[in-house]
DNA sequence: TCTGGGGTCCTAGGACCC
DNA sequence: TCTGGGGTCCTAGGACCC
């Protein structure tokens, strides 16, 4: 029955406090490489400095304020001992992201002498013991009620959700603090007159049924305990897609330019599909307006690829289709799907190997130069506009367009 | 809140087939 | 040419999460 939810408090933050003593008790953010924030230590967050915000307006706030990149290894690393700890007590881990972990503790009281309310603390004690960051933990019967219960204290609290104190809780949750709901769906039910989570869980089935769609009731049976979410213990497997996703300022209206900020996030997402050698069968690619408005459109290949010289031709039609000079465009993306080992590519019949081949050669040769002399190192024709304006910013070498050289 | 980047899942509606 | 009913696959787009 009883499950816990663990969430790190500011993570990064966090791990960065814990590595270097000279950090504790002072505002430090990461995201220096993204000039936003990712995370804020709390000393940070009393300050209003939270995730998002630029970097700017973090000098602006506080000018003493430590600005790190983020070191993602590390994290993982801090992560990947917190789940271990978990461990300990159960095989029953969801890892669910790199700062937040589901257990199930079913079964533990006799073994261990405890409560489950005392079994959640002593987690938590030697999470935090033993890694020196804190973490937040909710006590209670389903995975949305856990959230609920992990975010109700932070930092470094323990809440329990009981049969008897539910209604309490829900009470004082509000539709958006709910996991699952976000800002159109709690307006489209205060329509109905329910504005918190109570009275969401206590609308009628014939209600839920009739006005919202399955998300919506898997989270209506959980609040009413009843167990829709399993803890998943096992890893989550390969990509079902990868994106690539870029904002330029200032914003353009230029059809060159914006084009070759698609071009860069295109070869952006092959590079990280190679690595994970994978191959796409379709692409979607859009372009984002100033006023935040998306025109987006899907193309498919022939066959799989993980190359962009591939799928730059499709790229270039949907964005003739999507592109007109009278918006002005703040950023660029592409999504790749459909996604397939590199290694098991199917033949369309009509292919010829040769070309086929030889594009995997070029690009072996691409992928490892990158890895020698940087990323971006080779780049496509059709980038070069993005990859000029960064000239001085970096030494490049630049092949003028593989592409063609193919 | 003048607003970054990377993901997942669900649904409505059209195309196509029997 | 219009009429029914049902299934499946696909695409566009919405909503949400970290």
């Amino acid at each position: 029955m009883p499950l816990i939810h663990v969430d790190a408090d500011a993570f990064f933050a966090s791990c960065e406090q814990a590595i270097n003593p000279a950090y504790r008790g002072k505002p430090v953010v990461t995201g220096l490489e993204r000039k936003i924030v990712s995370a804020a230590s709390y000393e940070a967050k009393k300050l209003g400095i939270k995730r998002g915000v630029p970097l700017w307006d973090v000098k602006k706030i506080c000018p003493e304020a430590i600005i790190l990149p983020s070191h993602y290894e590390t994290y993982s690393l801090f992560s990947k001992r917190m789940f271990d700890i978990l461990r300990r007590y159960t095989s029953q881990v969801e890892e669910y992201s790199i700062d937040e972990a589901f257990a199930d503790i079913t079964g533990l009281r006799r073994p261990l002498h405890k409560s489950y309310a005392q079994i959640a603390i002593s987690v938590k004690n030697a999470i935090e013991k033993e890694l020196g960051i804190t973490v937040s933990v909710g006590l209670a019967s389903t995975k949305v009620l856990t959230k609920i219960a992990s975010k109700w204290k932070k930092p470094s609290g323990f809440t329990e959700i009981s049969y008897y104190n539910r209604p309490d809780f829900l009470k004082k949750t509000s539709l958006e603090d709910l996991w699952g709901i976000g800002r159109q769906t709690a307006a489209y039910l205060n329509k109905f007159r329910v504005y918190n989570a109570w009275q969401y869980a206590q609308a009628s089935e014939d209600f839920i049924d009739k006005k919202l769609s399955k998300p919506y009731k898997e989270i209506w049976r959980e609040l009413n305990e009843e167990r829709v979410y399993q803890v998943s213990t096992q890893e989550k497997d390969e990509y079902k897609s990868i994106g690539k996703t870029k904002t330029f300022s200032p914003p353009s209206s230029e059809a060159q330019y914006v084009f070759a900020q698609l071009s860069k996030n295109v070869e952006n997402a092959f590079i990280k599909a190679r690595r994970h050698n994978l191959a796409a069968k379709k692409m979607m690619i859009f372009l984002k307006t100033n006023d935040f408005r998306y025109r987006t459109m899907e193309v498919r290949f022939n066959r799989a690829t993980c190359f962009p010289n591939e799928a730059m031709g499709p790229a270039k039609q949907a964005f003739l289709k999507l592109f007109s000079s009278s918006f002005v465009y703040r950023a660029t993306g592409v999504v790749i799907f459909s996604l397939q080992s590199r290694f098991s590519l199917q033949m369309n019949l009509f292919e010829k190997p040769l070309t086929i081949e030889k594009i995997g050669r070029v690009y072996e040769a691409v992928d490892d130069l990158s890895q020698k002399y940087g990323k971006h190192i080779v780049f496509l024709g059709s980038s070069l506009p993005v990859m000029e304006k960064q000239k001085k910013e970096r030494q490049f070498i630049g092949l003028p367009c593989l592409g063609q050289a193919t």
